[in-house]
DNA sequence: TTGTACGCGTTATCAC
DNA sequence: GTGATAACGCGTACAA
């Protein structure tokens, strides 16, 4: 492995000259410009990037949390993030928390021990004050997830307003006894929001809901599934179904097909995410923007680590898109 | 930042003495052990990473190549892989190729300049013989990719055999007129593989195919469904098609049913990867092992960054699993 | 415009 | 058992 000392010797210069052309600086005549690329280019050299990040203390690097990177929301999230990252120079590391506290405060080091520049969390698993002492090794941007006091910037999406217009869409087309499928309902401020959201368009719409129309811990297509076979069996059924999720909205319709329910005659079901799932089963849903959230958060990640200054808390907000399909 | 230095000076040792008690070393006697501790808590000293890796020439950094992370079947690679990983105290580095040579090419600098330990293909778009002089850098291993000549080891499916037995499958189940869907037929081994599988299982029970069954150029759900458009016309239409895709097989599954057809009487459907899209619609599918290639590759990663001897070509060949659903 | 010399934080080597 | 000291490879203040 050729150092910068081989590169400087066979140059006949010093390693100082060397570095400076490396690193562009001025002040280097262009004659030894072009003797030191030719002896890198001899040696084959590139510089050590260990070396370089003791001396400049920064990595280029940066650790995206996420639960689970199979997760079609959160891949999609770390794909755009990757792209956007790899323009500006930076490298990602892939930190998945598996929902496990402990999983991420093992992470949490990495910005410690210095083999990261910064800190992405697209979910938070501790309670902010496990995390924010470790602000002082680095900015950490919060992405898709909100907290009320966290002095850093956060980019997410009023999930009041995603319930609101999810709703407010099933109301207009005509529906009256709308159902609500959630995940975790109590833990996730998220799920609150959006419950929130399916609320308030029912109250200003003057529409009633029965208890037996809420269904809580529905998270896969196979939940959806069991959810219609509820559904079915009731006297009086809902018309239109709010899900948090295309999943369970997939599985829904395809129950309902199955046993020979028109969508969205008998039954009409809204997603959200507009996944792949989405496309194939036509479901209308609400779309999260995920490539601008994704950006936003990779742009003020490098500024923070740029401008080293203090972390200061930043909202940024997000709008949705209704994407209309037949299922509505 | 406290280091190694400062936790000197307070436990009134020698860096020598914190760094023996940090890395595990004998002849340490429990007092000092104990001083060195007490100070280390007291400053929140951590070992910087940096400088670690500039001394020992290790990252303890993994570079994971895949053309892109939403792709389920290489997000679950990832997923698993990372999970290894992380058990044996090593990061992930993702390098999303796009499909690029020139993407794949960049990514090839890391190993150069030591950012990371070892390199893991999941899939490769240059020619080997572009990536084969950085073995001289580290370790290299192949993941779901096939190459004759490369000296690396190679964690493999033989597709042909995936073709083979999902066409067995449907040749038992009495079909006699097969389709074969195909994505990019030319240019990809794996491809290639199966349809040769395909061929080999349709010669053993003495079938022909028609030319007009054979369906190139498809990826997608969109395509599946745009396949089914062509199958619908055709005079004498297939019973049943091989497809290398679950989006593809879950597409022609959507756009016949909604036409009124039965799947499988009136058209019989095999999917590839068993996502989580083949449940929902009920694909009869293909299943790949991918925990199974995930976890054996990382180990072979790790077995060679720890080994340090020359590269060699091993291969390790994986077997499939079928799964019965309702589409066949 | 170029070179000298020092430091980034660790760990390995060798003396004691 | 413990402690100087010298690398690891690079960047930069300062001097020339």
């Amino acid at each position: 492995m050729a150092t910068i000392q081989d590169v400087a010797k066979l140059a006949g210069l010093s390693r100082t000259t060397v570095s400076r052309v490396i690193n562009n600086h001025p002040y280097v005549t262009e004659e030894k410009k072009r003797l030191v690329s030719k002896a890198m280019q001899e040696l084959n050299y590139v510089p050590n990037s260990s070396a370089r990040r003791l001396r400049r203390q920064q990595t280029e690097t940066i650790a995206v949390y996420v639960p689970r990177i199979t997760n079609p929301f959160f891949s999609h999230l770390v794909e755009v993030m990757e792209k956007e990252a790899a323009k500006k120079g930076y490298q990602l590391i892939l930190c998945q928390t598996r929902y496990k506290k402990q999983q991420e405060r093992n992470f949490l080091e990495l910005l410690k021990t210095k083999q990261v520049d910064g800190l992405i969390l697209t979910s938070i698993e501790n309670d902010w004050s496990e995390i924010e002492p470790y602000l002082a090794y680095g900015p950490i941007v919060m992405c898709n997830e909100y907290n009320d006091t966290a002095q850093v910037p956060i980019v997410f999406l009023d999930q009041i307003k995603g319930g609101y217009i999810g709703t407010k869409h099933l109301i207009e087309k005509g529906y009256t006894k709308l159902g609500f499928c959630t995940g975790n309902h109590k833990s996730s401020r998220l799920a609150h929001d959006r419950h929130m959201g399916f609320l308030k368009a029912l109250n200003e719409a003057g529409l009633q809901m029965k208890d037996e129309w809420f269904f809580s811990s529905t998270h896969s297509i196979q939940d959806g599934k069991s959810t219609f076979e509820i559904i079915k069996e009731l006297s009086d059924p809902p018309e239109a179904i709010f899900t948090g999720s295309d999943e369970v909205a997939a599985g829904l319709v395809k129950a309902a097909t199955d046993e020979g329910w028109k969508v969205p005659e008998d039954l009409a079901v809204i997603g959200f995410d507009n996944q792949p799932l989405a496309e194939l089963m036509e479901l209308t849903t609400v779309e999260q923007p995920i490539e601008t959230i994704a950006s936003q958060t990779m742009e003020l990640m490098i500024e923070s680590i740029k401008s080293k200054r203090k972390s200061v808390r930043k909202e940024v907000l997000l709008p949705f898109n209704m994407i209309q399909r037949s299922s509505t």
